[in-house]
Formats: structure tokens, sequence, C-alpha cells
DNA sequence: TGGCGACTTGGCCATATAGCCAATAGAGTG
DNA sequence: CACTCTATTGGCTATATGGCCAAGTCGCCA
């Protein structure tokens, strides 16, 4: 695996949180799992779209679901993703300068 | 400025960085500055392509210019950025579990 | 001032993304 | 089984992205 190849994996993981909707679905599962039904309210689009940006977080490894009844969980996998959130601040921060 | 505001401004930070090409240069920056040349080089794409890239990360806060003589430099603004790579792969290395 | 090297900007094209609506799938319940 | 509720998948469209080529800008030095 050369060193251009692990920054191709690396973009694709930060374009997977690269997104309004689905920072605001990481920061929610940050605070414990919930439905998607709960994400669908937060989130305010349409349940498919929802449903389709946990399909991306899933796949590449960020957050986990379980089925209980017709409920299905959510629960953030790598909460060090949350990381972001600060550096993300932290450039804001130096662009307002 | 809402919630979601600042969701939206952070989902505009790591956009930036989320690109195979845009990493690379963040990661040469992070071990000091450089000219535009040496990154497009490392880069391996047009010149044009990468000068695109700089204006990009430039006018996101994240890396800063400085003309001497006919050498543009670049510079990482919030190393902190750097956190990405550390966290991107732990994300990696769960997707592979 | 004319030319050259180093970048940047404008224009264009192919592909990817995020959204919606409609249709489908799964689990529970009458 | 029929029906409902929850979530996912398929299909479509509009917009954004990243790449290259061509043209323009900026500083230096004949």
């Amino acid at each position: 695996m050369t060193r251009r190849d692990i920054f191709a994996k690396q973009a694709r993981v930060l374009k997977a949180l690269a997104n309004e909707s689905r920072l605001m679905i990481v920061d929610r599962l940050n605070r414990g799992e919930c439905t998607v039904g709960e994400l669908t309210e937060l989130v305010g689009s349409d349940a498919s779209t929802v449903s389709k940006h946990l399909a991306l977080l899933r796949a590449h490894g960020i957050v986990e679901d379980r089925r209980q009844g017709n409920l299905v969980y959510y629960r953030l996998l790598t909460p060090c993703v949350c990381n972001f959130f600060t550096c993300a601040t932290q450039v804001l921060k130096e662009r307002s300068r």
C-alpha cells in the first residue's frame, strides 16, 4: 500500500463526514445511540435521505446499527471523529482573524 | 448563529480537507513551508489544479501564502488539522475489523 | 521593454453528491 | 393473512467537484 493510497483512503473517511447532515447525526450519536426516526426529525430531511447518510457512515465504519423490533438504532463506532468538531472550530476561528 | 449554521460551517472545513491531493499538500506542509512548484510535483496534477487546491485551502484559513521573488511559499496555518490523519486511520482500522 | 519562469484564473467536461418521491422490505399486530 | 409502522432502496435531477488546457498576471533580469 503506497503512501498515496493511504491519503486516498483517509480522504474518503473525511468525505464521509464532510456534510452538514452527517455532522448533525454524528454529534447526536456522540450523546448516545438513537433511532433513525429521531435522527430524521433532527436533520429535517426526507427519511430516505437520512437513511442514505446512515448507510454511508456505516459503510465507512463510523456508525453501527442494530434492529430491535421495527426500530433501528444507530450508534457511534469511532467517537474520535468528534475531535473533528474541535479542529474545525479552530480553523474557523483562524479564518476570522 | 444557530447550531445548524455551525454544522454547516464545520462541514465546509472538512470538505476542504476531504480530498486526496489536498491531504498530500497538508501532510507536506506539516513538515514545513514549501513552494507551489514542489507541491505540484508531489501531487502530480497540473499546476493549475494544484493552485486551485491551494486557493481553496487558503480560503478556508487552513494555509497561508507569501511571495518571495517569483516563488510563492505556502505554510500550514492550523496544524491541528493533522489530527485528522490520526482519526481517519482509526476509522479505517475500525472498518477492517 | 521584452522575454521568461512561476503561479493563478477562466472555461470546459466528466463524475459524484444530496436531495426528493415512489416503491420495496421487515417486524409486529389484529 | 392483511395492515401498519419503520426504515431502506431505486430512480431521477440539480448542483458541486476536480481535472486539464489555454490564457493571463506578477516579478525578475537581460
